[in-house]
This record gives C-alpha cells, structure tokens and sequence, in this order.
DNA sequence: CCCGTACTGTTCATGATCGAACAATACGGG
DNA sequence: CCCGTATTGTTCGATCATGAACAGTACGGG
C-alpha cells in the first residue's frame, strides 16, 4: 500500500510540489471540506447551522454590538446585517436599542435561540470528532493551538 | 432592560467556550484571515493569485481533465467553468480536444501562465511565512499533516 | 457653542460559488 | 446492433459575502 505517487493512477487525488507543502493551501482545502461536510449532515434548522458559531459567541457574550460580532467571526459589518435579519426572523436572536448610545444595537439570543443552540452544538462535536479522526489528542491541541497563531499572526 | 454585561476591557477579542475548543470554528476562521490578507497584498496580477494553487495544479499535472481539476481544488465542475474561461481569456491557460474523447477537455498552461506562476510563487512563500510565524518547523510539519488529515477523512 | 472626526448600522451593486438542469458523448449488457 | 446508464463540459437561477457608499449619532478641540 505504500505505493509511490502515479499521476496516472485511476482514483489518486492529483497534488503539485508546490503547493502541496503550503500551509495556505491545504488550509483553504480543509476548511471548504469541513463546511461542507457539516452543512450536508445537518439538515431541518433553517440558516442556525452555518451560523452556529455566532450564535455561541452571541450566547456566551450577551448585547455586544454588530460590530464587534463581525469582527469576532471575520465578516464584515454589512455582512452580518443580512444573516442578523435573518436570524432574528427565525426568532433566534434579539436587536436591542442602548439608551446610552442610539448608533448600536445590542445583540441578544432568544429562548428558542438558546435551544437550538443546545441542539445544534452535540452535532457540531459530533462532526469535530469525523473531522479530527485519526489525531491524537496532543495532535488536535496543537492543531489548535496553530490555527489561533495563525488568525493572531494575522490581525 | 438591558444590563451591560461587558466585564471584558478594552479591545479583547470576544470568544465563547463552546466554540473555542472547535477546531472546525478556528479553521473556517483561520482561512478567511488567510484568504484576505493573501488578496490584500497581492494586486495587479487579475485573477491569478486567487487561483495560484489551480495554476500550479495544473502546471504541475499537464492534460488533466476538468473534472479532475475541479475535485483537487475541491470545487464544483461548474464554478471551474467560469474560472477557466477567465484564465483562459488572459491567455494563462488553454484547453484543448483529446482525439480519444470528445467530451473531455484537456487543460494545459501557457507559457505566460508559467510566468506568472513563477512570479507569484515567491510571493505566496512570503505570505506563507507571514502566516506561520512563531510556529517552529515540527509544529508547521505537525500542522500540514493534520491539515491533510481532515481532507482525507472527508472525502 | 460649533464643527470636524470617528463610529454605528444599513443599503446597494458586484463577484464568486453552488445545485440543478441540459446536450453531447462513451460504454456495456441484452 | 440497440438502448439504458454514466460521464463530460456547460448554462442558468439562487445564495452569500464583499466593498463602497450613506444617514444618523457620539465626542472632543478650538
């Protein structure tokens, strides 16, 4: 099975020596794998999925402002006034005024946010463990630890 | 009615537990940043940085079908019509008939593709170290491995 | 007190990708 | 030989994020 690389190989992935050591590149690769994957497996609930981390960060960090959300999961502002609509028209998430700033609006998850989230998170993890099969767990915490460098090294 | 939960100071980015441990939510994040700084350095090259890696697939992998293409760089048959179309009209990529069947398009590069490809590779290597900084080489090993792992599981 | 600057959320046109179609072609079993 | 099935590249409408605008609001120096 150890066999060498033939392009010419019925089923074998084609790669190119030079851009199959780069970081950027594979990285790229994984990510439009993983989204796939996760949004093909969970079906029924609407846009929550694909926004499922928004609407931890907006749970667990209760009447930020838009734009410190969008800033948080690398969007822009304008970005997530559409998907903010969207969520709130599903009942999920709240827009609320400040009385001591009349420009933003304070982000807040609904009840029925709150239990979609808890829903929605058992299937993200499950998807994290087919995502991270074959790692070991020292494996996964440098994985992570690389990819915060990353979003850090770039910010 | 509403209470300013804000405990954190000043410019702290926000984060959640549930998500912060997901290595599924840190990838989706790392490869936006990437992407866009990647872009953002990069200009006056059209549409060929954005496809560096396709370009470089294709150098590497002369001939190859458009299926085959599309399934590396994990996209559509479709999206890759419009972006050959586009590469082809300036003139970095080609395509043509195989006798042995006509449905089949070979891709292949230009000279000029070659060119540019040579010209921007060194570019992508900066960024690649712009973006690997303050990981050491076994961690960047480490990293590419686990990157290459979560492909594999998801195909 | 003003006025410029900075920041808020928002709108709109643009570009990228997808998914479901489609015609043309290859191939193999009956 | 024929007819069904699979595969090729392609088109088209829908969806999503972007970047450049915009009006409204906060705030601080002159």
């Amino acid at each position: 099975m150890t066999e060498p690389v033939d392009p010419d190989a019925g089923t074998a992935r084609l790669g190119s020596p030079a851009i199959d050591g780069q970081i950027s590149y594979k990285l790229r690769l994984a990510q439009i794998v993983a989204y796939r994957a996760f949004e093909g497996v969970v079906t029924g609930f609407g846009a929550a999925p694909r926004y499922l981390g928004l609407l931890c960060l907006i749970r667990d960090n209760p009447g930020q402002a838009q734009s410190r959300l969008a800033e948080a999961v690398a969007l822009q502002r304008s970005s997530l006034v559409t998907i903010l609509d969207r969520l709130e028209a599903d009942g999920l998430v709240e827009r609320r005024a400040v009385s001591g700033d009349r420009r933003m609006k304070q982000v807040w998850l609904t009840p029925e946010g709150g239990r979609v989230v808890d829903l929605l998170l058992p299937q993200a993890e499950a998807h994290e463990a087919a995502l991270t099969a074959g790692l070991s767990a020292t494996d996964k915490a440098l994985f992570l630890r690389a990819l915060d460098q990353v979003v850090q090294n770039l910010s």
